[in-house]
DNA sequence: GATGAATGAGAATTCATTCAT
DNA sequence: GATGAATGAATTCTCATTCAT
């Protein structure tokens, strides 16, 4: 199953989504078109699983991120995620291709939901940390923030030619999202003091 | 033209992209193949002269609602950009696979043109107003901006369930920007000061 | 279209059924695969076409056979229908293999409609030439009727081994016809005078 | 063994036919697909031998009939075995793929020889109880004969929509039979005393 | 400029069967 | 005797594109 993964990938890389068929994907796995269809239903359904493997990963690595060092500012932890997920450049085609499936089928919420909880889980313990003073994410926020970064990184891979460099890219990143958590805890605050 | 454009579209709706096909298109225009074929090279090129007409429509909305009023306010006149933006929803799943194509065609940067130009735009008019205290947009800034805009748009049309109210959505989606803004304005003005 | 039941005729005559493929049927026909496609919707389609086109010829026969010359006696009528089904003996293994798959896809009752219309006109025209006495065919007895001549006829095609010859097989179904109507005659005589 | 008849039985039921395939038998036979094919060589040995299990079975059930009453006369053996046989309704979706397939298969005269013998031992019996005057059968009655009834009643199970209430379906048949022993007694007669 | 019948390479998928364990 | 993963030839069907009229 890994074989079948690795092939596809390889054919992606190097001849494009559109060359990409079954028997192909067989042919190069070393497999026979039989056993690969006894893995996986159809076709889709291989890179819908890539999908979700690669998804996966990701999150187990900006959680890593975020386990690795405790700290104490919400800054670091939004700064940590965003580095680890700037970071997840490897076979950018393959995941192009990979996600376009996923989001064309209808998938899109099964993408945003672990970006979604990461960011739960950082206002949670930066809630924990400074009390009252955390910004609170209702729906909507959580929504535009979280879309709004995967939303960056996503025209990262897609547009090769603007993409700025990736430092400054990951700075900009980190301070639209400070800011953004900053002015929610401003907005809270006064909410709160007006009633 | 129109009416090769029409029957795509409504095709699309109808049946979903994997359903579409040149004969098809020809069939529900009510033109023969070969006409088709006089039209456009192939059949990409039509869904990409869509993705185009769509793109530059889109454009000319925004302008149009950025120019309705003079505004005096840099705030005013981002919301106003958002507000139109947000409220592009016709034809969502056309849209949506109409630039999934343009996309996949290599053309991402003819769809962040409009929006970084219309960015640009806004911090011209309010560096005129301001003068030194407008935010400076340099590359990575603009990417950042404008990509995450688009970000949280394109999310809010491929997930629709878990879609906020479209009032709050917008407000936030203000409120990300303003705050970016406000931002860079004041790492500007700091970094301009410690000189 | 003729062409192209001419070369599935020809590919079940000479390797049977079981080697009977479109992009064979397309070869043989001298058609490319797409314009097969064109006229048919599937495989199916193309025998169920032959075997309604057959059908109609066979009935168009029959009829042809009682209308050639006027007769007295319903004898007559009968033994001439039978004589020209049971002659219907052209192109056996396509015939059979035609006729299977039209049994097979649910259309039993097209194949019985034709003879019970031929079995209904012998039985009117017989009640104009013998008035009351003419045997009068209910929905048992027509359906009875019209299965066992189609049964011994079909059974004559399918075993070859124990087919005996034309002309002895013909009287014997014409005895079964004859003997059947008249005992029918003669329940229906009966039951009236008791009345 | 029974149990791969079983599923396979269920299967056609179920679904068809065309859903029906060797790896599915087994799943449903809770067997291995090596295992299905040591006891069977191929698929449609499966099949056939389904079929001759049924044809046996009907033979058996038909001769039971004829000696569970030693009776008088000739017109209540044959209305005796047309019962039998018209009441073998069991599972007509399995009965009708298993004797196609049978047939198919080139096993036609396995499948009239039971109602041939049955015909004989009718035959025989009359013989003996009425002398001279009970019919004589020829190898062209016989078949005749046979194939009417089996065509009747395969009919009867294909044609559903057209198939008469269930009583006078059989006493036709009946009838049927019985017109066609007389009249060949008659005209044994006839030829006889013609001498 | 329009037509649309014809093309045919190519794709997905099935399933009877094998054979090493 | 049982297993079931693996096989791969074979088949159906699609659809972008062409080109003679």
């Amino acid at each position: 199953m890994e074989t079948i993964f690795e092939a596809t990938a390889r054919i992606i890389e190097r001849d494009g989504i559109a060359a990409l068929n079954t028997n192909r994907i067989a042919e190069r796995a070393g497999v026979s078109i039989g056993t690969l269809y006894e893995y996986f239903p159809n076709k889709d359904a291989i890179l819908i699983a890539m999908a979700r493997q690669r998804l996966a990963k990701d999150e187990r690595l900006v959680r890593q991120a975020l386990a690795t060092a405790e700290t104490e500012q919400d800054v670091s932890l939004a700064r940590r995620a965003i580095h680890a997920m700037v970071g997840l450049r490897d076979r950018p085609k393959v995941r192009r291709a990979v996600i376009a499936v996923h989001l064309a089928s209808g998938f899109g919420s099964e993408h945003a939901r672990p970006v979604q909880e990461i960011a739960e889980l950082i206002v949670e313990r930066n809630t924990r940390l400074l009390g009252d003073k955390a910004p609170q994410l209702d729906g909507a926020s959580l929504f535009v923030l979280t879309r709004a970064v995967i939303g960056v990184i996503r025209a990262a891979f897609e547009e090769r030619s603007l993409l700025p460099g990736t430092t400054s890219l990951e700075d900009e990143l980190v301070r639209l999202v400070e800011a953004y958590l900053s002015a929610l805890q401003r907005a809270h605050g006064s909410s709160k003091s007006n009633r």
